[in-house]
DNA sequence: CTGAAAGCGCTTACAG
DNA sequence: CTGAAAGCGCTTACAG
């Protein structure tokens, strides 16, 4: 292979002495085909064909001064220990059999719930020109993560509460920073406090303090400077849920199964509740609607554990007419402790649930939920952060993002 | 703020003069801390804080000559038209009713097949201190985004069959390369011939050509260039299974409901079926078992409808006590075949499938298959590319991982 | 339409 | 242990 140098990338320089240009023409050939000379183009098209030119990024990105790379900051869990991973066996042949009729041995690693979020992304990314890298914090060294990402990317799309705020500010520096909709699943992490408006209002998010990097461990700045967010409308889509479920419950008394105080998403959702029930109560744990309908609120915490219990405990007093729980998770645990009742659903008892998880579709009967817009959430908090690039100084923005709700058998015939 | 710029990120000359050092010393104290003193490093340390400095990425790569990052190249489909993710409704509180009573309002562009895949690569990537950038090969432009890539990355996994081989060759260009095990599922991309053995040899994967890049048009090269792979035991796993089913099946004759012809994998499964049932008739379509148990093969093509109609038009003929399908979509199509046939799974006939997709686990009843490692065939490809990059010259790495049987209710009790 | 030149922000031998 | 200097491979005004 004469000429042609085996282990050493081509540069510009190569491309350059073989089309018999200067290298500015080769970039400019890469970059604005379209001033340049349709001869002097194919020339140097033709070198970037021989030589397998690939321009190298970090030179772009150094020169260039922005990187065409977005970043994207989702919650996530290490990967099981090794042992955990590789069993005993490494050679082919050996397969082991599990047990799976109680399906099971699903992944219990896997976290779906922002499957889709990657995925919108990544596509509107991509059709934008950029290219998506995406992180899950990790619980050790999430600030070496986002650290080592904002070094790397034009802008950073971060799941609200994936890292404190306190961490965004001074690890983030000037990346423009995009915050997207945090997430109901209990997963652990715990804390889901954060930046949303506790009473549902779902207002803009703040990072107190992005003004400075100067201290880090003074009071927080006075005055909290805004950044551009996506949300769902959780508010809106309970509302529209409940209101469907008080149209075709069965006569009696409805149950509201809440979500974790600390949680923006259970406050949103509990908002959306008292707005359709109307009526007196709003603000207590129970009363009467403003069409009579009674209800009670009991205390759950977005887990299957948490439902199944204060429904079962609240099943000692009272039977439902209607469960209406602020996410899937506890819903289904509602399911399981009515069903252990003896409560027929939906012929005596309706339930819904809140996400759209995968479960709801299998579980029996299935649930009438409502589901959020992953996919676009994704989508449009690349288009946030592309707006925000472009124009750093634009006042900060805040998308509420319709939801959709999924009738299924849970809430019985649709009339 | 005084003395902080508030437009410009600070660079290593900021750093650097507010802590009194070179460049180079503050560069040191990033990368190899142990080789400064403790007194300046902390002087660094101290700058670096107040002045919220963040490596720029970019600047690294052009001088360390490393990106630190890894591509992973996995197919993908195009996001939806935006016609049909926005609706007409972007205001709060229009919520959309969907009944979704049969569960079909699943996302029907997800593609769960490769999001373990993915999350092993990441988790092991940021472990090794790299980041992950994944790219979805698009129908359009799968050149662009490969091309791209290529500039970005240090190495990169790329599933089988993702892109052309042709591609990979000219775009790549000497950025080191794993090739990850290819899909069954059958997913309109068509073409599933490609780099491994027709004859379930799984032997390793060649990319023709890759020693030059300056002809791109003549003939393929005549020493193809082997590159590493991580492939999955189709062989192994299937065998086992079969095993399995032989020993627990009511009497009477199997079908083994085959895939596409040009599958690599659908190869190496038949060939796992064959070397289980033994006997003769090897290579026909149909025999005696070694233990006298007498089978036939049908065609499918891995989706549910080409197994649906195969087995229904097989039981025109015959009742068979066990289909084997090649994998769990046309496994699921057999199973309504056999149910409109009044035939009773598990008791007349046992069904098994291949892979281990999450309809299989809800299906009635649901489906003893063969579960693919996602999580790990991403954990490994890392680590041979890590392995690759850090020695490019050594002999190519095959890594065949093994597979689990996941035994459930549609091959009957367990005996 | 094209070229010469500066510069992007780091890392890394090489001296000392 | 620390600093001066070269250089990584591009892009982008600025001239012409």
């Amino acid at each position: 292979m004469p000429g042609v140098p085996e282990s050493k990338s081509p540069t510009v320089y190569d491309v350059a002495r073989q089309a018999e240009v200067s290298i500015a023409t080769v970039s400019r050939v890469l970059r604005r085909p379209d001033k340049v000379a349709a001869a002097t183009r194919e020339r140097v098209m033709a070198a970037v064909q021989q030589l397998g030119y690939v321009p190298n990024a970090s030179a772009r990105g150094l020169a260039g001064r922005r990187t065409g790379v977005l970043g994207l900051l989702i919650p996530g869990h290490d990967l099981p220990a090794t042992s955990d991973r590789e069993d005993a066996r490494t050679a082919t042949g050996e397969v082991a059999f599990i047990d799976d009729r109680d399906g099971s041995a699903a992944d219990p690693y896997r976290n779906r719930y922002f499957e889709q979020l990657v995925r919108g992304a990544e596509a509107a990314a991509w059709r934008e020109g950029y290219a998506l890298m995406v992180a899950a914090g990790r619980d050790m060294g999430r600030e070496v993560v986002m650290h080592d990402l904002a070094g790397r990317v034009d802008g950073l799309a971060a799941v609200s509460r994936t890292v404190p705020d306190e961490l965004l500010r001074t690890s983030i520096g000037r990346t423009p920073l995009v915050l997207v909709a945090g997430h109901s699943t209990a997963d652990g992490d715990g804390a889901d406090g954060g930046s949303e408006g506790a009473d549902g209002t779902e207002g803009a998010a703040e990072i107190d303090g992005a003004d400075g990097a100067v201290d880090g461990v003074g009071p927080r700045g006075a005055v909290g400077t805004t950044a551009d967010a996506v949300r769902v409308d959780n508010r809106g889509g309970m509302r529209a849920l409940v209101e469907h479920v008080l149209a075709v419950k069965p006569p009696g008394p409805v149950l509201y199964l809440a979500g974790p105080p600390d949680s923006p998403d259970a406050a949103g959702r509990a908002a959306g509740f008292r707005d359709a029930i109307g009526g007196d109560g709003a603000g207590s744990d129970g009363g009467t609607g403003r069409d009579g309908t009674s209800w009670s609120e009991a205390l759950g915490d977005f887990t299957w554990q948490g439902g199944h219990d204060a429904v079962a405990a609240h099943l000692e007093q009272d039977t439902p007419a209607a469960v209406i729980a602020a996410n899937d998770q506890s819903a289904l645990g509602a399911l399981a402790a009515l069903r252990e009742g003896g409560v027929d659903v939906p012929g005596t008892c309706v339930v819904t649930g809140f996400d759209g998880i995968d479960e709801s579709r299998w579980s029996t009967p299935a649930l009438t939920t409502v589901r959020q817009p992953m996919l676009d959430l994704g989508v449009r908090a690349v288009e946030l952060l592309l707006r925000r690039i472009a124009d750093p100084g634009a006042p900060s923005t805040e998308l509420l993002l319709p939801v959709d709700v999924l009738l299924r058998h849970s809430c019985g015939p649709h009339r």
